[in-house]
DNA sequence: GCTTGAACCTCTAGTTGCTACAGGGATTAG
DNA sequence: CTAATCCCTGTAGCAACTAGAGGTTCAAGC
């Protein structure tokens, strides 16, 4: 992905770090990161050496962001941000990717609406009592979760 | 929480280090992790100087590793334990507690539940086709996400 | 009772994914 | 033109583990 200042909509001129950050939902400190480990291009730069970015990066960043968010590793962003760029592939890869994690995902799914369940009732029913009957205690000392519901999940790869 | 060899219940002989790492899905060196930041008391040991544990220990580990998955720091754990280690007090700070996480934990299912739904359409229709008609890159490029579905989180504190 | 191999010990260093300085230069509003 | 703000590089720190080196202990089989 390479830096365009004629994209047609939204051009207008470059942008500082500092907006690309906020734009994205992140720091500068983590802008100048990616770039490091190769998830964003090598900036253009100004006159003095600052960084400038255009609309493209905004994007980029952003779909990093969320995909960190979802729980994907940078190793995972990485494969993803490769097939992205490569739009002409075949869906074969990103096929494969989305089962990899769909099981996954289901699964932490499930052991976090358990926990939310826990949490609300403990909200709407807890106010007043002891620890010794705060059920999420007891939840999580269970280990019958375990086998109900699925291994302890990691990161993402 | 100290060790207590004459539990009534499944008391049985101590057991090593290994032993307590299987039974709650982490390895010894997790374990020593634990016992070095406090997690876990000192354990017990051998004459030879090995750690040996009882089944209270096995239950205190399991209850970290499932607030651990469950996305919870380890000084949200370590507050948690601090209540389950006194069952005498008041349910007040767990209730605290269970609101300032409830809406983080919402947040996050809705956002996964976004996620897994994208995930699930790929792996039933995207077969043979292209990268460009994945949705799945255009569901994490967009930033209408973050409005509709709340901030992106960090890690539970 | 002795051997042998797995399990354990401590200590240190590496990993991932950032985040926070320190000590300086660039940009921009007034 | 100057002050405030932003940005630069480089290094070091953080959380939560994980992996090794180099040596000791344990327990099972003979």
């Amino acid at each position: 992905m390479t830096e365009d200042a004629t994209h047609p909509t939204t051009a207008g001129p470059p942008i500082g770090i500092g907006d690309l950050a906020r734009h994205s939902g992140c720091k500068p400190e983590t802008v100048r990161y990616y770039e490091r480990i190769g998830l964003l291009p090598d900036a253009a730069r100004s006159e003095g050496g600052q960084r400038r970015y255009y609309q493209r990066t905004v994007r980029r960043l952003t779909f990093i962001r969320h995909a960190r968010d979802f729980g994907f590793s940078i190793e995972a962003v990485r494969e993803l941000l490769k097939m992205a760029d490569h739009p002409e592939m075949p869906c074969d890869e990103v096929d494969a990717f989305a089962k990899h994690h769909l099981a996954e995902v289901e699964s932490r799914l499930q052991r976090l609406a358990a926990l939310r369940d826990e949490l609300k009732r403990m909200v709407t029913q807890c106010a007043g009592g002891r620890v010794e009957s705060c059920r999420i205690i007891e939840v999580l000392s269970d280990h019958r979760l375990c086998h109900q519901r699925g291994e302890h999940g990691g990161a993402m790869r």
